[in-house]
DNA sequence: CTGAAAGCGCTTACAG
DNA sequence: CTGAAAGCGCTTACAG
């Protein structure tokens, strides 16, 4: 049963059918009526390859992360395809382990399939894809990370005050030996964080103490093993990611390293686990789902063209204290 | 640059170009080497709503789960993803929230955009939309749980078993006082885990106490309370899923007891956090990402052919014993 | 082995 | 306001 059927059982041209299933109002409520009758008679359902095809643009939205099993991005698609799917769109979802040629050849397919938008955590913010997305008219919303192309909307945290926040929340608890197990320095979200970091600790007069954990969990179960083997191990540690964190918590398990009274901990992201571990933990936690409509809000304005200039929308960390930091809530 | 782009350039018909795009072994060498040619040259790519109209088939699969956040999902459609991404196929993500309306959408949704195939971990098993796209000639698998549709796949997990594990465990280590932290027992899944758990109490002459906690972690926190707070409160516990178990640790930490001195732990399911909660967790295990192995081996089985006749897969869940039963390891 | 042509199911100028 | 017709970019019988 196709568009013809439909015209057929209701005597009218299909072009009068597309415009009623369209919303056209330019349609007479007689031919209106009958149309949405045979619609429904028939449980007629509109292709959406033909219509795609047709007005050279797949009805749905892409969003493509790094790793959808990182609860970060488990959250963040969750509320995107909450509200995707309530404007009606599709959500494809790619993962590109940070390999710029995966997101290289997922962006080539999201052109291939002329998605009507994508919500894009860049592993590669330079890669020429995005700009050519951009000249076909789809629209990018670049999360987490910005990226080159000044044409493509942005919704960040402040990660620079993320870190900064934990710095001055562990030196209020009395501490000068702070060490940051720091992520991919060449992202935006890595760079920031250790830039916050390193301007606490400077402003305190303290010196900064990096080893880089790759915002990987076997790489913060690295870096936390050296930092705690040192002669000298730091009395308090600030982690910069949900995943490395689940490493630093299998070496200081293993270490029987006693938190928070030999070693203080703050974890950047919020991650639904972090009040159940083992002390719970202290976070600063991004507003991943308000973010995320963050995001799909900007698209969807791209799409109307409610909004032709870009947008940079960034959010603010929040603090959530619990006991791993060895400071009691107020 | 279309087709027919490529077809000029190369000096042949749209209909060698297609050939030689898809691999047609009846085309000649001189042919195929001016068409490769073209191709490089214009650097085209084939419109993929253009093709999916011709073939009434879109090259994308779909995951249907009711929550992408659940850590168990989202290690299911991560695997999912790279597979059918390796194959060439697009990976569309549907999130229906245990609602028998939003997965009969989200189903209608995938036939009106001709998916290739889905994998489907249903609300709903016996919805006419699966029948619908069974007869459309797309392949259903259904994951953890079956549907009625005798014509779908299946992979699920020995469910029956792995409570009745868990029960032999904590009788092991001396408990005869174990109650179930159920969930939905109008999901398979829900009601095989019970059934398991009645039985293996029954074969040791015990007394089956069960609470319902609708598998969500709020339902998992109000079962535990209500069985914490009764005057009798049980010894061990088993937990049927990974959120009712955060609903769970959160109520044990709250109210001070002990694990496992005042109550072993059992619980099915094992997210990446389980060893790093306090204290760490003994699960049953299912193995989810070689179950979504299996389910997408099962889908392109059907796809290309190579079967026509349904297959239904059993995977056995795995017992990871860490502190929180009472046993030490062994 | 190769090409001309039909057709997948829509939408949208264009004409009336 | 409504319809006839072109066309989106492919694939695939069909004929040669």
């Amino acid at each position: 049963v196709t568009i013809d059927t439909v015209a057929e059982k209701a005597a009218v041209s299909v072009a009068t059918v597309s415009r009623v299933l369209n919303n056209d109002p330019h349609v007479g409520a007689k031919y209106r009526r009958r149309v949405q009758q045979a619609v429904a008679e028939l449980g007629y359902r509109p292709n959406r390859l033909a219509r795609g095809l047709r007005r050279q643009r797949s009805q749905s939205i892409a969003a493509v992360v790094s790793d959808i099993e990182n609860p970060h991005f488990a959250e963040m698609v969750r509320a995107v395809e909450d509200l995707a799917s309530a404007a009606g769109y599709r959500l494809i979802v790619d993962n590109t382990d940070e390999s710029p040629d995966k997101q290289r050849r997922y962006l080539q397919a999201l052109a291939d399939e002329r998605v009507t938008g994508l919500i894009l955590s860049p592993t590669d913010p330079n890669a020429g894809e995005i700009s050519m997305l951009l000249d076909l008219d789809i629209p990018v919303v670049a999360f987490d990370r910005q990226v080159s192309d000044p044409r493509a909307d942005a919704v960040v945290a402040d990660n620079t005050r993320a870190t900064a926040m934990a710095v001055r929340l562990l030196i209020g608890a009395g501490h000068r030996d702070i060490a940051l197990v720091a992520g991919r320095l060449d992202t935006q979200t890595g760079a920031e964080r250790v830039d916050g970091y390193q301007m606490a600790m400077r402003e305190a007069g303290l010196a900064p103490r990096i080893v880089d954990g790759d915002f990987r969990i076997v790489g913060g179960q690295e870096a936390t093993d050296a930092l705690l083997r040192d002669h000298t191990p730091p009395s308090a540690l600030i982690v910069s990611n949900n995943l490395m964190t689940i490493g630093a918590l299998r070496v200081i398990r293993d270490s029987g390293i006693k938190v928070p009274s030999q070693l203080a901990l703050v974890a950047v992201d919020d991650p639904f686990w972090a009040e159940f571990v083992a002390p719970p933990l202290t976070t600063v936690a991004q507003p991943v789902r308000r973010m995320a409509e963050d995001a799909v809000a900007l698209l969807l304005e791209r799409v109307s063209g409610a909004r032709t200039i870009p947008r940079r929308s960034v959010h603010p960390f929040e603090l959530r204290i619990r006991s791993s930091c060895g400071t009691r809530p107020a």
